[in-house]
DNA sequence: ATGAAAGCGCTAACAC
DNA sequence: GTGTTAGCGCTTTCAT
């Protein structure tokens, strides 16, 4: 058992000053990464204090005289999604090489929750916000940015391009899936998507809409139905539905693979085959789908390549911030490309 | 395009102040959360004048001075892993209801990226860190923790009992795997590990061992393998090196899950039927097995839980270190149970 | 090339 | 009850 009061820090810049015999501004000089005049043989005496004291520059009190804390905010839905894990660690490859520390929070779908872990985030200080999270409006994201917070939006897209953004390109994606769907010979084609609030769900559904009437195949409301989550339940309950139809699909078009793989389960439940009785493409390409006894056909989005670009865009928008003088760019949308996996879902031999 | 460098911060507690009609002290009483004399209408009138101002403290200032950042760090070896992610996803949990901020950081595997992550979580000033990563060499852990670092270990144990943890009866898993693959009636169950300097699978292999011997059953050198990292590809090669032994066995204890699916990958594509040529019964209960299409037999850990009991730990002996003249607890170990889930891949009837 | 000094935004004694 | 003051540990002009 040991006394541990927080005192002061033990070895602060000044002691280190004191050892070198030097002032304690010198020393930051050489510490800061600044470009300054100090003769060599100084620098080695402060560098040789630093190491025999084992000195640590404390990050806050830096942080509070040059207002950036090097720290950078991630904003997922779920962590345990699998999608979001991969995405975040794309954000730690771009940080890797970089100053920047991440701070993680999730909104668990909650606007409100959302909201108040923004709040937290600039409460800290950081220097920006990687919004993987979809459920904030974009009014109040928009707000966000007005009032100097930078935002880059990772695999989420708003009405309008009010802040940059890394997606990926959810068209071209759902409409290679359905016309993938089409080429095996399916006729009714069915969907299953997610909230329609959630801008990637209601883009691939459009896509999968243009696609049957450009296709001449059949359409109908009871083709497509709109799961009230993005869980493997949510999918499992809309596939049950789907199922239950007086006329179900052949074959259907998911708007992730979070759905998908309920849909799988809800299929493997009621005794229904995957792909002679229903063919399953799903969206993400997370890495379970790949699994043999799985075999889901999807679109690969590359999730992880997503949250690097968004963290690499964000690191230069903050650089820009920073650059005395310089001004901010115009919002931009970076569309990573989307293409089809296909496996045993869809009725191809698989891998 | 607008011009934003970063000048002072727009709003502070003396703007606050200034519109109340009060002092900067009188403001920091009320917002800073202490136990202090204030008149009500003075209170009002703060309270009044942060919500005009749209005040939000600066919590790098209140670091600065109160010396206690309210923020915690969390070090995964990757948290693409989803046993990882469930970890998380359970200090999150805890920290949900309480002031704290979560810092993020992977080790990758490497000691080294790990000294550098717990170094700069040091400086970013963190209360404490949720150590979940194993690369690190005890002694390491032992100096941090000597110098006044609080940590608290999760699903990690330390040869010898420095700091507190939570972990999860590995023994007893490992134990009731073995001995449930035998009540199948199986006489040659083999084993797969994952690297030896991981306490739990070292554990989880003694257990192995002793549960073979205890019911006397064929053991050999053969029979056990040691895969050279936790991958789903590591796990294939080292199945593939079992299955091509002079006599296999017909059941294997796989150290972890994501080492099982690996298995299943190579018995795949190698046409072992499983459980009919080889039973399998995994560790660690990730969500991915319990998908139709896999069924994995395995151990259920609970990892969310572990990360929500070590992130309360740590909070609580935050709060130790900072109660004034108080003496920190001697660390403890917390075992969670683990218990059997007995799906199709050891040759029960699955859900 | 280096030192002195002011201050980032906040808190916590200590006055009154 | 409230104001005043002195910093937390660092950076950054401005002198010298």
């Amino acid at each position: 058992m040991r006394n541990r009061f927080p005192a002061t820090q033990k070895v602060t810049i000044a002691d280190v000053a004191a050892r070198a015999g030097v002032s304690k501004g010198t020393v930051s000089k050489v510490l800061g990464g600044g470009e300054y005049y100090v003769a060599d043989e100084t620098r080695e005496r402060i560098s040789a204090a630093v190491a025999e004291l084992d000195f640590r520059p404390n990050a806050i009190a830096r942080g509070l005289k040059r207002r950036r804390s090097q720290t950078i905010g991630v904003i997922v839905a779920s962590i345990a999604n699998p999608l979001y894990a991969e995405l975040i660690s794309g954000v730690e490859e771009a940080l890797a090489g970089s100053e920047y520390t991440l701070i993680f929070g999730s909104s668990e779908g909650s606007a409100q929750k959302e909201m108040a872990v923004v709040r937290s985030m600039q409460q800290r200080q950081v220097d920006g916000i990687v919004m993987a999270s979809v459920t904030l409006d974009d009014g109040e994201v928009e707000k966000q940015i007005e009032a100097g917070l930078n935002v880059v939006l990772a695999s989420r897209n708003l009405a309008r391009v009010v802040a940059d953004a890394v997606v990926s390109d959810n068209h071209a994606g759902a409409t290679a899936a359905v016309e993938h769907l089409a080429e095996h010979g399916h006729k009714r084609i069915g969907h299953i998507s997610g909230p329609q609030d959630v801008v990637p769900f209601a883009q691939r559904r459009a896509a999968y809409d243009e696609t049957l009437s450009r296709l001449s195949l059949e359409t109908s409301d009871e083709l497509c139905v709109i799961a009230t989550a993005t869980s493997l339940e949510a999918g499992a309950d809309a596939a049950i539905r789907l199922l239950d139809s007086h006329n179900p699909p052949t074959a259907v078009f998911v708007g992730s693979d979070g759905l998908a793989l309920g849909v799988l389960d809800a299929c493997a439940k009621s005794g229904v085959r995957v792909p002679e009785d229903l063919a399953i493409v799903g969206f993400d390409n997370i890495w379970v789908g790949r699994m043999p006894g799985i075999g889901l056909s999807t679109v690969e989005t590359d999730a992880r390549r997503i949250g690097r670009r968004a963290a690499e865009r964000l690191i230069e928008r903050i650089d820009e911030t920073f650059r005395e003088g310089a001004w901010l760019h115009e919002p931009e949308v970076e569309v990573l490309p989307a293409t089809l996996v296909a496996r045993r879902t869809c009725g191809c031999p698989g891998d």
